[in-house]
DNA sequence: TAGATGACTAATA
DNA sequence: CTATTAGCCATCT
């Protein structure tokens, strides 16, 4: 399929371990920081949980998603800790810290 | 088949 | 400064 949500997966794909994306970032990344709507169905859909790292993906506060699609936003936290980004009481994450841009 | 919705963000009033 | 509108695309009803 070649359509914007493989270039979504290839995106949040490319995030390396320890680091975490915005909407934002994935979309602009695609030339169109609009497409951050796209992004957020694309993940909730997740047809490709298990390869595309989706616990990487944050919104512009860092905050984690309210609905993670696998388990709870709790498993997302977990899975966030395992690879060493800190989250907060309150489900965010240090943007300045670990926000990875590719351009 | 057509319209509404959603893990969002940025720009404008 | 805060509040609202617009824009994207796939899926659901």
């Amino acid at each position: 399929m070649n359509n914007i949500f493989e270039e979504i997966y290839k995106i949040v794909k490319l995030i390396p371990k320890g680091k975490v994306m915005t909407y934002g970032d994935i979309a602009r990344c695609l030339g169109n920081v609009r497409l951050s709507r796209v992004i957020g169905y694309a993940l909730h859909s997740n047809p490709y949980f298990g390869d595309v790292p989706c616990h990487r993906v944050v919104n512009r506060f860092g905050g984690l998603a309210p609905n993670f699609a696998f388990g709870k936003i709790n498993a997302q936290k977990q899975m966030l800790e395992n690879e060493g980004i800190v989250v907060r009481k309150d489900n965010t994450v240090d943007l300045e810290k670990y926000r990875y841009t590719i351009n």
